[in-house]
RNA sequence: GGCCCCGUCGUCUAGUGGCCUAGGACGCCGGCCUCUCAAGCCGGUAACGCCAGUUCGAAUCUGGUCGGGGCCGCCA
């Protein structure tokens, strides 16, 4: 059988990232078995749909690198389409079940339901049976699916294994709304069918819904797809995520200095497990190795910890011009204007540095910004501590000496100064490069000092130790 | 309330009756290295929710129990 898969998110917020890990998943299976990956806009709400989010959605597919196959048949191009260009056939195909007697138009009113399923409660009936074909036969309202109370509703789920649903558990559901408008039920199962879906992959919210399905496929005269659901991914606080939270967006990781590929590594091994002692692994290897039947069952936390401890793995394993290339945009948007020549020449020389204690790319402008300023800021905390102790006149006097020698200011030469000075004043090198440190860059903490001062350049250097100098 | 799902270190997981005195990874703690911070290296902390049962033997099978979660919309 032919492996054909769709994701089909929402347009109702910028994409979150369960919603993304559902995708990479469907996306693996796909291509582990050669199959095909669909991109459907469900955007079956006209109220709340917008584009903006649309565009939201591609980005990041794009931006991880899920393609969505082209020149599928699917109706719109690129192997994606709205659901919303097709409201006309999915009104069609419930009229046709209207006609077929698998469906009926009901006019109740939301009063009228309520009495009803209080009473089916009170009677201690299955509270979901209360929605059932009303004898009066309406013809206008709502459409809803007649569940045929024959048999219960079995599955075999690639990761849940054997569900079975009682008929009288699924309620008559709506799937024409009175505007003439689709509801999701019937949009999605209508699309799967037509594009003869063979798996659905998707949260685990979806489970109790799985029967609505099958029994609306069947109705469709299409065959039923494998289903597989995920489980579903809980913030930090161990609360679902929601698109509420800002920072369960992918746009927000997407802008927070994380790499595409740290990003899907990362949320591979939310719920699946490529071995017992691999963490870190490429997308071919996940493609390789993925199948939905090992996906796991439990739930997972989206672990902020692991994931900047991945993305600082990605990082260090990037080439020197890599996290150049990589760099610059942010950095130059950062500060406001391109960088000279001599600007990058002095960047390209501490970068190797940066780029080893970084986790976010946007941690690198902060740690630069020392040989970019004209200005330096000071620290607070790092000059009270460091600055303010005895001997840091003294300390800073030599060095400036030592410094302003003629010759080369290679980190070699530089290192060869301040060591000079460390030995002149027998003090330490922990005690006595943090005031030079401090002096130079503003803070106690910055890249090593030799080359971050071999960077500086002589000038700059020996101006700014006076500055120090003058400031104590 | 009804229907359904899930339950191994704090977190992500390996584990499908004996290889498990439960392995790896993140985090955390300690040490080494060291010009700060990282990185790296070494070591440590820490889990099969609970109770029965099946079995020579259970994290693995069964029942119950407790706990967590999802869904019950003319949202998706």
């Amino acid at each position: 059988m032919s492996v054909r898969v769709r994701i089909a998110p929402s347009p109702t917020g910028y994409v979150h990232v369960g919603n993304v890990r559902a995708a990479l998943f469907n996306w693996l299976f796909a291509r582990h078995h050669g199959g095909v990956f669909i991109l459907r806009v469900d955007d079956t709400d006209l109220e709340r749909s917008d584009r903006v989010y649309e565009d939201d959605i591609k980005a990041g597919f794009d931006w991880l690198g899920l393609d969505w196959d082209e020149g599928v048949d699917v109706g719109g191009p690129h192997g994606s389409y709205r659901q919303s260009d097709r409201f006309d056939h999915y009104r069609q195909a419930a009229l046709d079940l209207v006609g077929r007697d698998l469906a009926y138009f009901d006019d109740r009113s939301p009063e009228e339901l309520e009495a009803l399923r209080q009473r089916a409660t009170a009677e201690k009936k299955h509270p979901n049976s209360y929605i059932r074909r009303p004898e009066r036969t309406a013809t206008s309202g709502a459409i809803r699916f007649s569940v045929p109370q024959d048999a219960p509703v079995t599955f075999h789920d690639l990761v849940r294994d054997d569900m079975v649903f009682e008929a009288e558990t699924v309620d008559d559901f709506v799937i024409l709304r009175s505007d003439g408008a689709p509801t999701y039920h019937l949009a999605s199962t209508v699309d799967d069918v037509d594009y003869r879906i063979s798996h659905v992959a998707r949260g685990e919210d979806l489970l109790s819904s799985t029967p609505k399905h099958i029994l609306l496929t069947r109705a469709l005269g299409g065959s039923v797809p494998t289903y597989a659901h995920l489980p579903l991914l809980f913030g930090p606080d161990g609360k679902k995520l929601s698109k509420r939270h800002g920072d369960t967006s992918l746009k927000a990781y997407r802008e927070g200095g994380y790499l595409p590929a740290a990003m899907l590594n990362f949320l591979s091994i939310l719920g699946w497990s490529i071995g017992s002692d691999r963490t870190i692994f490429t997308v071919q290897e996940a493609i390789a190795a993925f199948d939905l039947e090992n996906v796991s069952k439990g739930s997972a936390i989206f672990d902020l910890d692991k994931l900047a401890w991945i993305n600082g793995e990605y990082i260090r394993a990037l080439s020197a011009d890599s996290f150049r290339e990589m760099i610059q945009a942010p950095l130059e948007s950062e500060f406001g204007r391109p960088f000279s020549d001599e600007e990058w020449t002095r960047v390209t020389l501490v970068l190797p540095l940066v780029q080893e204690r970084t986790k976010f790319l946007t941690e690198v402008p902060s740690q630069l910004r020392f040989l970019i300023d004209e200005d330096l800021t000071f620290d607070r905390d790092s000059w009270e501590k460091i600055m303010t102790k005895e001997g840091v006149a003294d300390i800073l006097r030599v060095a400036q000496i030592r410094l302003g020698g003629q010759g080369d200011f290679d980190a070699a030469a530089v290192e060869a100064a301040l060591r000079a000075m460390l030995e002149e004043l027998e003090v330490g090198a922990k005690k006595g490069l943090q005031p030079v440190r401090v002096a130079v860059t503003g803070s106690a903490i910055s890249p090593p000092l030799f080359e971050s001062v071999a960077a500086l350049g002589r000038e700059t250097t020996l101006a700014r130790i006076q500055e120090s100098l003058e400031r104590l």
